[in-house]
DNA sequence: GCCAACGTTGGC
DNA sequence: GCCAACGTTGGC
């Protein structure tokens, strides 16, 4: 089982948007990277929801991933070229982990959230990664 | 609203 | 295939 981060802005769906829904595609990725971790991700991989470009960007939760890598819809005649996955809800966190109180952490250092200039979407999470994180809220 | 970073596009 | 221009992301 393989562990990542997800992000959203929360205007557009939030943590809360998915524990109504539970379960949703996710879909719009247009990046080749992104894309290509998309197609990586099985049944049951675990990924963090992080709401980004809002008050307070952070990670917020945890969802599974229910069903792998499928043609985006939402591409229209592009939709062979993209890729969807279907997220379900598992756990909101009490408190948001913010991007500042990720970066006070040494052991992080390396984590791409952090990276100077990373602008993906999706990316992996390393266990060593996600236990640390899971240890924090 | 600004700006750094970086991906994509398109002319050559 | 190079590279300048442009667009997008996302934190601040």
């Amino acid at each position: 089982m393989n562990y990542w981060l997800m992000k959203s802005e929360p205007y557009e769906f939030s943590i809360d948007d998915l524990k109504r829904v539970t379960t949703e595609p996710w879909s719009g990725v247009r990046n080749y990277l992104a894309r290509n971790y998309l197609r990586q991700m099985a049944v049951g991989d675990k990924a963090f929801f992080y709401h980004s470009s809002c008050e307070e960007p952070g990670i917020v939760g945890i969802m599974t991933i229910a069903k792998a890598a499928y043609p985006d819809a939402t591409a229209g005649l592009e939709a062979e070229r993209w890729s969807s996955v279907d997220v379900r809800f598992e756990q909101k966190f009490s408190r948001a982990i913010t991007l500042t109180e990720l970066k006070k952490h040494a052991e992080l250092a390396n984590f791409t959230l952090l990276q100077r200039g990373n602008r993906l979407s999706i990316m992996p999470v390393s266990t060593e990664q996600w236990t640390f994180i899971n240890g924090l809220a």
